[in-house]
RNA sequence: GCCAACGUAGCUCAAUCGGCAGAGCACCGCUUUCGUAAAGCGGGGGUUAAGGGUUCAACUCCCUUCGUUGGCUCCA
């Protein structure tokens, strides 16, 4: 006898080998029609497999809690996205029989599967033929019928198969299980560990997305498989509107927008991911900044300016540049003997004849290759070298100047705070500037504004005394809600980026300064009782912090706002303050950015507005509209009062009737137009016409030119397009045991 | 960096099997002077991303490079 409790409270007797179906069908024949799995003891488990037997190892003589799961249940989706997915494998291996299966598990809003095609490589063509294949297999509704084996058998039989992927995949994790399971639907059988749909009837509407590269077991020095990105719903209605919000969501994608609304423009003569503004662009981003200024005056900040470069040394002593060599543009060298600079820039520019570059080289001390012939084995002289070989030649012989493009802008601040003696009366020093920063992002990185190789920082470096640390921590972390309140972006995530004490990169990360740090940040999190996911691994290489994620409109997360907590900088640096006690001691640094980077924040502000900008950061907040030339003086001088009301404002002045100014206007997505014709000269009114509320009528001019510069000043948001639909949380990482 | 797809006028996209590079919008000119989401007519605009190859002939087929997109990897 097996003892179950259902989600009502009441318990039943039922035999043994029950199955959740058997639940099912003696609480109502409907409920088992529908069925689709269920939930033992918190488990997700096969309709059709013995209760006892799905939830062995949590053995208890507490009755079973069951539920049983619909279409409508969340965790049916997942099963159903799950069993998708093995239908798609079926169908391309019924379609490329060579092919070897990897990883197939679901996501949050579908499922892949990891190929390997050997004959040819999959491509989005082959997607009607695969769904085609995979309806035969719904029709066709067999069922999933489960089996185990143990290791040394199951090994054998997925060999069998040829699923090499699947070998080592056993060899390499699964064979601590002992026993594995696998499922048989027709011809295909896939080691797995379910629990499935238990027919292929019961899938509903799918549709095959993208096809795209991944590393086996995300490593890349493994072979590059073939994922093939799909989702699934149990209703066609649902995955018609899942499409269609991805449709949505494209059409306010930052890249196209930014094009469209000419924000921002990207030239491939400048350079991939270095952002051009353009004025209108430039204007939103200029007010973001003003906002953040205004805001760090009343809280205690102090400007500072510094260059885009810093010598190599500066970030040897950092310790960004060992570590981060690879993503970094190349140094500017620059040869410390004068002489050797004018050699090399005088090859450079081919300016220079032999003579003087012969009084050079003697000049700079750099020995004619025929007198170095034990280091030069060809013991060719310099001069039988073309330019480049001189060049390189020189440089060969020369001791440089080396700079960085800046990475990050502490190394320059911390210079500040050195420059001069510091007492603890004056903690905490906070340092704020934009800081422009160059990293060589990898090329198949880049995307947009969110992903680029320069970009501006709205950064602050505050140093202060340990006691201080938490209470700073706090205000920072209360500056970057503050501004994302006032953008109304209310949908991000908190997270707390901590070391992982077995990498090296985290210096000294085992030690009791790191442990402090994630506890300081912790304790403030916890304070202020935001929630956070802690991520090990996550943090800075000199220190942890609570990261802000918010996702964009296609569901990528982006890291936004940043504040990370910094023991090891000071240290490097030998940074020192003098204490109440007249002894040195060394302050804590805090590093932090509200926004994170312009370019990025104002990717995701696109997006969030979905280029309709509220008026108090629209380029263009009011458009003047008159509505035959007759009335073009008057709408002069009504731009030249908004102008001198501080407004933004355009005059659309061509020979077009009204209809067409309006359509181009709200295309253009400007917030208010005065509309004016005679009426309206005559008494000095405009007619007022809102972006969202549309034609509010006439008013006069004073009126209308205050409504609007109230809503600026007061920075009203009206109108949100929400960002990709709130998901469930996810663990971090994919759950494809097997 | 890796895998794949893609790159035609400022933008969005056509161009059959390899056979004269086109449309709408935008832009310029003229006409129209108009009341809340597109007036009419005319005109200019292209080394089809760049370079190379095959061919009588290449936007079209092949190769290389650059870039973009979707992912993977990376992200101070």
């Amino acid at each position: 006898m097996v003892l179950i409790k259902l989600p009502d409270g009441s318990v039943r007797d039922f035999e043994d080998g029950s199955t959740p179906r058997d639940v099912a069908a003696s609480i109502g024949r409907r409920l088992a029609e529908q069925a689709i799995a269920a939930v033992a003891q918190g488990r997700v488990v096969d309709l059709d497999r013995p209760i006892q037997d799905a939830i062995d190892g949590d053995k208890t003589n507490e009755p079973i809690e069951l539920r049983i799961l619909t279409t409508k249940d969340r965790e049916a989706l997942d099963v159903l996205r799950h069993s998708t997915a093995h239908i798609m494998a079926r169908a391309i291996l019924r379609l490329f029989p060579g092919v070897k299966l990897a990883f197939g598990p679901t996501t949050a809003t579908g499922f892949y599967y990891d190929v390997d095609s050997p004959e040819r490589p999959l491509s989005e063509n082959d997607f009607p033929a695969i769904e085609a294949e995979m309806a035969k297999i719904l029709a066709a509704d067999e069922p999933f019928d489960r089996f185990t084996l143990p290791v040394d058998r199951a090994r054998a039989f997925v060999a069998d198969l040829g699923q090499t992927y699947k070998i080592e995949h056993i060899d390499d994790e699964l064979y601590k299980y002992g026993v594995l399971s696998f499922y048989r639907q027709g011809e295909f059988v896939d080691l797995c560990r379910g629990p499935h749909i238990p027919r292929a009837g019961k899938a509903g509407a799918f549709k095959l997305l993208s096809i795209s590269g991944s590393y086996w077991k995300g490593k890349t020095d493994r072979p590059m498989l073939q994922r093939v990105y799909g989702t699934a719903f149990f209703d066609k209605k649902e995955l018609d509107a899942h499409l269609a919000r991805i449709e949505e969501a494209k059409k306010r994608d930052h890249r196209k927008l930014g094009k469209e609304l000419r924000l921002f423009t990207i030239s491939n003569l400048v350079g991939p991911g270095l952002v051009l503004w353009a004025p209108k662009g430039a204007t939103i981003r200029g007010i973001l900044e003003n906002f953040l200024k205004d805001e760090l005056v009343s809280r205690g900040y102090q400007p500072v300016y510094t260059p885009h470069i810093g010598r190599i040394e500066l970030y040897q002593t950092s310790g960004h540049y060992p570590y981060y060599k690879d993503s970094q543009f190349p140094t500017l060298k620059m040869p410390a003997d004068p002489f050797a600079k004018e050699l090399v820039d005088g090859l450079v520019s081919g300016t220079i004849d032999d003579d003087r570059q012969r009084e050079l080289l003697a000049k700079a001390h750099i020995p004619d290759r025929e007198a170095s012939k034990g280091v030069d084995e060809s013991g060719s002289k310099y001069f039988d070298l073309d330019i480049k070989g001189r060049i390189a030649y020189v440089e060969s012989r020369c001791e440089f100047e080396e700079y960085l493009l800046k990475p990050m802008n502490c190394p320059h601040h911390i210079q500040i705070f050195a420059s001069q003696p510091r007492s603890y009366r004056d903690l905490p020093v906070r340092f704020a500037e934009f800081g422009t920063v160059y990293r060589y992002e990898q090329s198949g990185e880049l995307s947009g504004l969110t992903r680029v190789r320069g970009f501006t920082q709205d950064d602050a470096h505050l140093f202060c005394a340990p006691e201080q640390v938490r209470g700073e921590f706090r205000a920072t972390m209360e500056l970057t809600q503050f501004v994302l309140n006032s953008l109304g972006l209310a949908d991000y995530r908190l997270r707390l980026s901590k070391s992982d004490p077995s990498d090296p990169k985290f210096q000294g990360a085992a030690g009791e300064i790191w442990q402090k740090a994630e506890a300081d940040i912790r304790a403030v999190l916890d304070e202020m009782e935001l929630p956070y996911d802690e991520a090990p691994g996550e943090a800075a290489f000199y220190g942890p912090k609570a990261d802000f994620i918010v996702r964009d409109c296609i569901g990528r997360q982006w890291q936004l706002g940043t504040v990370q907590l910094d023991y090891v900088l000071p240290e490097r640096f030998g940074l020192e303050y003098t204490g109440p006690d007249n002894h040195p001691h060394r302050p804590v640094m805090i590093h932090r950015a509200p926004f994170g980077s312009m370019e990025r924040f104002m990717g995701i502000l696109i997006e969030h507005f979905a280029g309709a900008f509220p008026l108090w950061l629209a380029p263009e907040q009011v458009r003047v509209l008159p509505i035959s030339d007759k009335v073009l003086d008057y709408a002069k001088s009504v731009l030249e009062s908004l102008r001198n009301a501080g407004l933004r404002a355009e005059i659309d002045a061509r020979p077009e009737k009204i209809g067409a100014k309006i359509r181009d206007a709200q295309l253009e997505k400007i917030p208010v137009m005065f509309v004016v014709g005679v009426k309206e000269a005559e008494n000095g009114s405009v007619s007022f016409r809102d972006r969202v509320d549309g034609d509010l009528g006439p008013l006069s001019l004073e009126q209308a030119i205050s409504r609007v510069r109230d809503e600026s000043t007061s920075r009203k948001i009206r109108q949100t397009a929400p960002l990709a639909p709130a998901l469930p949380s996810e663990p971090e990482g994919e759950k494809h045991e097997y």
